[in-house]
DNA sequence: TGCTCATATTGCCAAAGACGAATTTATCTT
DNA sequence: AAGATAAATTCGTCTTTGGCAATATGAGCA
């Protein structure tokens, strides 16, 4: 239906690598890791601190062990980092670049919903070029 | 077991957001679409041109049904969009943003790679101060 | 109206994975 | 060593989802 192509927040150039069969499946496991709400909010609970199993258990609710599994994947992924202290155990934020996907993908859907918005008040999709309200988009606050 | 925390490509300033849970449920539904390297695949064949779906079948290979499933996830998730022209229905990438995800995601797991191999030639986590192999990681190709 | 090609949809099955309950492992204390 | 606390693991169940086969929808053409 809609033909225009949104370059919301693009940063880079347009430049494509070219990506091997391999590289994707490792690409999606790492989106997959990702595509939990649960370990995204142990990961947003850690932020740039350290913290302790217990609190983030009383942080993210959940039971027990299910955060620790969850901890067990985010680990095994190396986006987390373990250290021991007597009998508990502290986890750390290992690979900040996890931020930044949030933030881009924030953005994109931030553009999205302006885009539906804007659909529900013009419903047939009008074109008119002296409207910039598509592509430029303003910055919304996600939560 | 390692304390460092590698800052590899990381870009933005560190200002985290407060994300809502309702915030985290729409990341990880959208990390959930691009968790599957056949999806992935199909986004890589489009790159910045429109392309046909039987065109799109031979490229990404499988069952033309699988092809046309994962096409309408993309399409619900507005990541791509459609055209009709005929019989026939072109799609093309709707949200530019994709490849931007998976450049950084790219770049992590260049990262992990490497430290990984340093890890095997020095198995202990060697603390060597004059030694720069560790954060400041070089720039591999993926693919 | 049929016929054909192109795409979408449905039903079924199997694999993956997330949750909850229960158990085990590990560490420290007494 | 026994007990207590903290974290990880195991097991069973249920939901989700991807692949395959078959069918349906839709557009153009004879």
């Amino acid at each position: 239906m809609s033909e225009v192509v949104p370059r919301g927040g693009h940063v880079g150039k347009s430049r494509r690598k070219e990506l091997s069969e391999a590289a994707l499946a490792m690409i999606a496991e790492r989106f997959k890791v990702l595509a939990e709400p649960a370990r995204l909010k142990i990961l947003h609970t850690l932020g740039d601190s350290e913290r302790g199993v217990s609190e983030i258990i009383r942080a993210v609710g959940g039971l027990q062990a299910n955060v620790s599994k969850h901890l067990g994947v985010l680990l095994q992924a190396g986006l987390v980092s373990r250290r021991r202290q007597g009998p508990r155990v502290f986890y750390r934020i290992a690979d900040t670049t996890i931020f930044d996907l949030c933030e881009v993908v924030c953005a994109s859907l931030r553009n999205r919903l302006a885009e539906q918005i804007d659909e529900i008040h013009s419903p047939g999709g009008v074109r008119r070029p002296s409207s910039r309200s598509r592509s430029r988009r303003r910055a919304t606050r996600v939560a």
